[in-house]
DNA sequence: GTGAAAGCGCTAACAT
DNA sequence: ATGTTAGCGCTTTCAC
């Protein structure tokens, strides 16, 4: 049974109660002027019999803060996707939620900055995490004045240096360089279609790559928002085609596993026949049979790093020079190892 | 750079530049009042201009509500353990994210409700996930009037129906004679120390099965909180005693796939000599070696209908007889399967 | 050490 | 179809 009639209280009830000001009451729960012991005494005492908590709306209004950051996961494959997707984004919330805790901030989830039907959120700041080329939403954010920290750039906005990303040049090319050490002749990449830091990069890597070692570069699109059936009907046109590549990088790490499984159907040997190696990791990468060569995207040093760049920036730190710079992990593995 | 002189627009600036009163402003973007195609036109055009949108804590203050929902997750080893403290904190976090964001309603993480020193935060309601018996949080938030639903009952709040649980019992029951079926004669439960429904209930049906079955029941403390080190000694202890058990019932993945570890060290053949199973599923069982029969907690399904209830509930549903009840998934594996 | 009062930006009741 | 205005609960300036 709930009480229906009770009204919240407010600090003016308290004050009432307390016989005191409102202000008094207001300066005894933020500490920013000395009252005497017996007043105070008396204030927490009424705030406590009322179970009185201040209306955070009524302090943000005031203040012009609210002590909430906002996140927005910008992958579109994010919610709707596949196992491996929702492990990707599993992770990556709770590697923010949990530093965030650390900090004791409030953390919100942005949920449609768009829809006009949705009501907009008070936060002081909001990580994006993975913007588009020239993003729209974090357009709209920049037009609003709202501080944002991106989690890996905007490949089209340069010039924007509140952000933490990776640097998948250095780590890309080692991966090749590995696959080219282990016998890999003819490398083929298997990219995604999202426009983000994470496909621009990984691509050009490869393809700068190639042309350095004067190699005939081979991209095929694989699309992150593709089911089961349409990502094994693409990997198998690779695999059956006369021009077998003996080597594939491939985007998403449960898709390099469907790669195994359908060399493994197809009697083609792994590594032995084909190397396979994946630029995201996850439990299928890992499980995989051998298991599979992947990059691991430190989603907890980026949520890390990104909420602390935006503490520094709603404390007012200047506008850094230049991104800050972090490296995934490369883990070598079985799909990849042919000694 | 930024323009640091910029004030944000206000509904007062939109109204200016529209040439109409603020009401106006107010209802064409609410749609709560017929507005003539002219005006709305002018207004949407200032607004736009202005790069107005509209402060929530105004809103929320007025009106009482935020559109926004808490989540407190309540286990204390869920920010600072081990990484299948880690893997279940992702996936009952992200499981929850990907609900609220579908509905589209901002989700918040509430940072420590009891700390003063933390902003409070605005919120129409919160869940609390896994709350401990005769909860401390859950009872401040009642006391606040704070609509609660929660994911797990707490076990000493019976009354408390705003709950989605886990029907442990039978489960946990088919479990146990799924082990007997096999053969085990002495099962062994590793039971976590966190005194929450999960504990309890399965603690609960173990020492109620083997009274049933006229059994010896043989329960140890395995802390949740515990590090490898001392697991793995907790767990040596267990394996080396003299009337060393057939099958233990571990309660986290990683100290069961700990314990099959342990197990290979001492020759010990898993599931021969053997059998292991725990009571929640993650990579560590899926991945040891043999695989680890585990019990799901189908976080996905809690997390859905947490949401679905609490839009009920903030749309004024009854409360209800009793709390929601979902089934956990058993996972047969090789840990447990002799035949 | 304490109080009075203005006002943050918005919604909605009551006007016309 | 549009305007006027009270007031949501708080912080903070100014006064004493």
């Amino acid at each position: 049974m709930e009480s229906r009639t009770a009204r919240r209280a407010t600090i003016r009830d308290v004050a009432e109660r307390a016989q005191v000001s409102i202000s008094t009451v207001s300066h005894a729960f933020s500490g920013s002027r000395p009252i005497s012991e017996a007043t105070r005494e008396r204030i927490f005492r009424a705030a406590t019999e009322l179970g009185y908590d201040p209306n955070p709306s009524a302090r943000s209004l005031r203040t012009g803060r609210s002590g909430i950051i906002g996140l927005i996961l910008r992958p579109r494959f994010a919610l709707t996707g596949t196992p491996d997707r929702a492990e990707t984004f599993n992770r990556l919330v709770g590697s923010v939620a949990t530093e965030m805790l650390r900090r004791k901030v409030g953390l919100i989830h942005v949920p449609d900055l768009h829809d006009p039907s949705v009501a907009s959120v008070p936060m002081d700041g909001c990580i994006v995490a993975h913007p588009y080329g020239a993003d729209e939403v974090l357009t709209e954010l920049l037009r609003r004045d709202v501080p944002v920290i991106t989690i890996e750039e905007d490949p089209e906005r340069p010039e924007f240096t509140w952000a933490v990303r990776l640097d998948y040049t250095a780590v890309v090319s080692r991966l090749l360089d590995h696959l080219r050490e282990q016998g890999a002749r003819d490398i083929a990449l298997l990219t995604g279609t999202e426009e983000n830091a994470w496909n621009r990069r990984t691509r050009e890597t490869y393809l700068d790559w190639s042309r350095q070692h004067d190699r005939t570069a081979r991209t095929d699109l694989l699309s992150e928002g593709l089911d089961v059936d349409d990502a094994e009907a693409m990997i198998r046109s690779v695999l059956d085609s006369p021009e077998r590549p003996d080597a594939v990088v491939v985007a998403t790490s449960d898709f390099a596993a469907l790669a195994a499984k359908v060399a493994a159907q197809r009697g083609i040997r792994v590594p032995e026949d084909l190397m396979i190696a994946a630029l995201t990791d996850s439990e299928h990468s890992r499980a995989a049979t051998p298991p599979i060569t992947a990059m691991d995207l430190n989603h907890e040093g980026l949520a890390e790093q990104a909420v602390e760049l935006m503490l520094a920036r709603l404390a007012g730190a200047e506008t850094p020079a230049e991104p800050l710079v972090l490296s995934p992990n490369l883990r070598l593995r079985g799909s990849t190892r042919r000694r």
